[in-house]
This record gives structure tokens, sequence and C-alpha cells, in this order.
DNA sequence: ATTAAATTAGAACAAATGTTCTAATTTAAA
DNA sequence: TTTAAATTAGAACATTTGTTCTAATTTAAT
């Protein structure tokens, strides 16, 4: 592996491990037993770091987005399946959601590629919400201010939850992405019609 | 004002504006016209500050939950101003959800006051679902799962609607307190019988 | 009015940090 | 094999930060 790759991986896992705002380019250099000087020979400024890791994260999630937006008629499976996948990426990328605001105030580059994929996300939920409507999924007759709050209740658990999961849960890893996926989805049940919470209940509560 | 009290409630001001991290108690104390070496006499270490304003949060805190502990037969409107209260208290100490995992690194003293008060507040939940249900809001039979995953959910948005604030909305003080207070209530909405939906609507929405 | 305690400013220090520079070494191309 | 480019280590730097120390000044009690 080539010294940039390796400053990138340990620079995630440090950052990861013992908290975005702990770490220095001199621990990230240390810890590879490789010179200050070397680092910055890759990295001329130690946000530069910090943007190549989030473009790793956008580029993934655009993977994902793009691989479901080509599913049609989707399913809650689909929906659990794309969910549960994000969190997975959420996870590995988990530093950065734990100090988003630093992070954005520190690199104001990053700031146009989170609303990037934050509107693709956004859209990729109301694709899923209409087929989920047509093919009666949903109960009739939702009020429209239940579904537009659904999506943002969504997607702050789905940047927070690494935070509350340090604070309170401190689940490991696996245990950590299967719980929160499902309290994601737990937000759909009460929308759902009598008969899917009955194969919600069965599918997804052991 | 003495100076302690100033230099608090400068802090608490820098912080939440400026971001935790980009405030030094040398910016403090010329923020006030004071020398660094007299802040250092209040205040001898730096995280005494944060222990200190942490303090007046959990304060606060216990003083709503006490409050409320009182209300029997608790309703819907009692949750809402539950959580509106909550909601500005939250806003006037945000740069501590907004740094929350920093702030407990540093501050090791911290944890066990907010684990005391986020005891109080599941405590003060379930005590309200408990009325809830005996009052014949909510629906029956709603599966355990689900009760439970509510609380979580409401916890995990209480805490990070700031953030979000910050990074999406942006809207401004009473706004952003109305709307996620908006939000976490509409988390109860489906869970109504259709009874409550109804009246629901014509008390809180618009 | 005297005196002790509390408060303050400002200098000083050590440690940490991001970054740059130089010189050496390694790698790869011709 | 020669040569230029890429990579590396390590010294050096300016800046920032938390903290301590000392001496002066202010405050409050007697």
């Amino acid at each position: 592996m080539k010294t940039k790759d390796k400053i990138l991986s340990k620079a995630l896992e440090l950052f990861n491990d013992k908290g975005y705002n702990n770490i220095t380019t001199r621990h990230i250099a240390a810890e590879l037993h490789i010179s200050a000087g070397n680092l910055h020979y890759h990295f001329k400024h130690s946000e530069d770091i910090v943007q190549f890791l989030f473009s790793e994260l956008t580029l993934k999630m655009d993977t994902l987005l793009n691989r479901m937006k080509k599913t049609e008629n989707k399913t809650l499976e689909d929906l659990y399946q794309f969910t549960y996948s994000t969190s997975e990426i959420f996870y590995a990328y988990r530093f950065i959601f734990i100090n988003f605001i630093d992070i954005l105030n520190q690199n104001p580059g990053i700031e146009s590629q989170y609303e990037g994929i934050n509107f693709s996300r956004k859209e990729e939920f109301q694709l899923i919400f209409s087929d989920l409507q047509k093919n009666h999924i949903f109960q009739k007759d939702l009020p429209q201010f239940i579904i537009e709050g659904l999506v943002e209740q969504i997607f702050i658990i789905a940047d927070n939850w690494l935070t509350h999961n340090r604070l309170i849960l401190k689940l490991n890893p696996e245990e950590a992405i299967r719980h929160y996926t499902l309290l994601q989805m737990n937000l759909f049940y009460p929308l759902l019609n009598k008969e899917q919470q009955r194969l919600y209940e069965q599918h997804y509560i052991q």
C-alpha cells in the first residue's frame, strides 16, 4: 500500500477511535512510523486528509444510491436494506457524524458535497414512499405533515445515532448497526396498514 | 455582575456562537477586557468553566422535571409544554449538544450528571405514556417495541436537533424551537386514536 | 485609618501544533 | 548505468494554548 493510502486509512482509524479533535498530523505520522515532514509531503494541509475521507464517504453513498435508484417497485425490504447499508457506511466514517459541525467549519468545501448526498437521499426516500403508497403498504389518508416529518426524523436519527451509541448504548459495531437500522425502520411501523404491520413484526421483530 | 459570572456568561455566548472547539480562555478574557491571568484566578482549569455551565443546564432541567412530575393525569398538552421547555433550555446551552462527546471526554465528571438527567427524563416520559394509555388517548394494543423505540427516537432527536438546525435548516431561535418541538410531537401522532389525531391536527398544525 | 484578603494585569514557560526547508535516500525511467 | 524525479527524515519556525508567578491595586473588615 502506498504511503498516501496508509495515511488515509490510519487517519480514519484514529479519528474514529480517539476522536477527531484529539488527533493531529503528528499522531498519524507517529503511528505509521513516518516523519511529520513526510506526511506533509503527501498532504500539504491537514484538512486535505479530512477532505479525502469525506470524498470516500460521498463516493460510497453515491454508489449505494445509484444502485438503489435502479430498483423499481420498492418494498419495505428494499427500504430495510437501504437503511442497513447506509448505517454500515456511516459507521465506517463515524468521526464525521460525531464532529460534523467542526469539520464543516474547518473545511467549507465539504458543505456542497454533503448537500449533494442529502438531496439524493431525500429523493430516494420520496421514491420509496410513493411506491409504498402506490402498493397500499401504507395506510391511506396519511396527512402530509406526517410524511414530511418522517424524512426529517429519519435523517436526524441517521446522522446522529453514532453519537447516541457512543454516549448511551455503547453497542459493538454489529449490534449498533442492527439496532439503529431497526430504530429507523420502526418509524414506519405505525404508518403501515394492519396486514403489513403483522408482516413487519414477523420479519423484523425476532 | 461579578467577574466569575461575567466569564461564565461570555463563555456560554462564545461557545454557542463560535463553536466550543474554537474558543480558548484567552478569547473569553479578551472579549471581557480582562487578563488571562485574571480568568485563571477564577477558573483554575479551563474545563471548570464547562463544568459550571453543565451544572447550570442540569439544574434547569431538574427544576423543569420536578415541576412536571407534580402534574397528574398528564395530557398531550402537558407533553407539548414539557418538550417545548426542554427545547428552550437545550437551545440556550446548544454548544454542549453540538460537541457532547468532546466535552464528555475532557470532563469525565459530567458523565454521571448527564446520566442523572437522562434517567429522570426517561422516567418522566414513561409516566406520561402510562397516563396517555390510561386515558385512552393512545390507540390500544400498541406493541411494546414501538413504545420503547419511541423514547429512544425522541431522545436522539431532542439531543441532536441543534446540530441538524446548524447544518441543514438554519432556522432562527424561535422558529427552530417551535419546529423541532413539533417534530418530536409528531412522533406521537400515529399512535393516537382517531379522535385524538383530529384534535392534534386542530391544535398543533397551523 | 490600618490591615489583611481578594482581585487584577502582565510577564513568563512549557508543550503542542501546522508547516516549511534542506539534505539525504530511494525509485524508476532513459 | 546514469540521471532526474519522488520520497523520506529531521531540524527549525512561528503560533497558540493552558497555566503559573509576581507584583500591584482594589475591596472590605476592624
